[in-house]
DNA sequence: GTACAATCGGACTGGCGACTCCGCTTCGAA
DNA sequence: TTCGAAGCGGAGTCGCCAGTCCGATTGTAC
């Protein structure tokens, strides 16, 4: 979806898409999905039509900014994938995951709320970090580290409620840390 | 909140406000919590205006079906917690939990953006709820089957989390089975 | 059976928010 | 420097939905 038709933007065009991405996430993030586009708009510094210009629908927006977010955590799996110990690659990476993954949740919501197929307009980058974890999570099973019957969809599934429990803990980073125990601990072999 | 003032209501009006509460149960459940009121004046058989004399707001209603499901959670694991052996009743309890909790998330989210003071409205139906499971985390403890290092404020993020891994995998029950043996296995001490 | 208070229903209102439109501004190629 | 095209901004449109209002209906006390 992101390299089909190939016109250099204009500077400030460019410049003004950047800001909005980042005023959208940054607002998105802490306010949650309900905000008025105008007030990202306004966080970006330009008006309603130009965000609207960039991006046809309210949807469109939230959906590049998912786009965006994946593909970062995408890339830092892909470095902590390169170590050579896999067991704690994988509880790395699952770590990563669920850390920069906080108000994810809410978005793939509002997204599929809206009707917009998830599955269609993010594949390419979830398709991307899906594959990493279904090879860290066998690498893991094949040193002994996780248990044998545990499947790609279990671990997405315990990915995004580890997250949300995360949220419910936001200020307590010692009880989060008991929570990666645990979700660790009945991770492993018995 | 249920006991100040009490005139008795005619008996159609009871008959309506009952329709709606299970009207208003089984709509934001299955649609989710943006559904127009007008949808479940209809779904109950009933006008708008009539489910506005019963629920001052829309947030109102949904107070209402939250408080609903959760004094019937309480209620089952009242019996639940009645049994002999601590650990498998606290391991009851939380299957228990989880599985009835099902959108609960959801509905809690939406009343606190519409800026209702969650732990007001709600407060002495999930204290029920919060001192069950405080005592029974406590006794599953005392008994050695739970990690003595966790809190109540975990145990609540857990449940919480849990509820949502489990919608990740709503049509599979094996899988679902297998996030119920990671996490037992990782509240138990190692 | 009657009367009246309680309740009903749904047309209507007000406000909000996504999206459009178009006159004005800025970029950058020549 | 010039000029056409690309882009900007924000007032305005439109549809939707929570919540109101009041004439019609129904329950119930006597």
């Amino acid at each position: 979806m992101s390299g089909s038709q190939e016109r250099p933007l204009r500077a400030d065009a460019a410049r003004n898409r950047a800001r909005l991405l980042d005023a959208a996430t940054e607002v998105f993030t802490t306010r949650g999905v309900d905000v008025p586009t105008e007030e990202i708009a306004r966080a970006a510094g330009v008006g309603v039509g130009t965000l609207f210009r960039h991006f046809p629908t309210k949807e469109a927006l939230l959906a590049a900014v998912m786009v965006r977010r994946l593909e970062a955590i995408a890339a830092d799996t892909a470095e902590l994938a390169a170590g050579a110990d896999p067991a704690g690659a994988f509880f790395d990476c699952f770590r990563l995951v669920v850390d920069r993954s906080a108000g994810k949740n809410e978005f793939t919501q509002a997204l599929a709320a809206a009707g917009v197929d998830v599955h269609a307009s993010l594949q390419e980058s979830t398709t991307a970090i899906r594959d990493r974890l279904a090879g860290l999570l066998a690498g893991a099973q094949r040193a002994g580290a996780v248990r044998a019957d545990l499947g790609l969809p279990e671990l997405l599934a315990l990915l995004v409620g580890t997250g949300t429990t995360m949220e419910q803990l936001r200020d307590d980073r010692a009880a989060r840390e008991r929570i990666y125990e645990v979700v660790f601990d009945g991770l492993r072999p018995h």
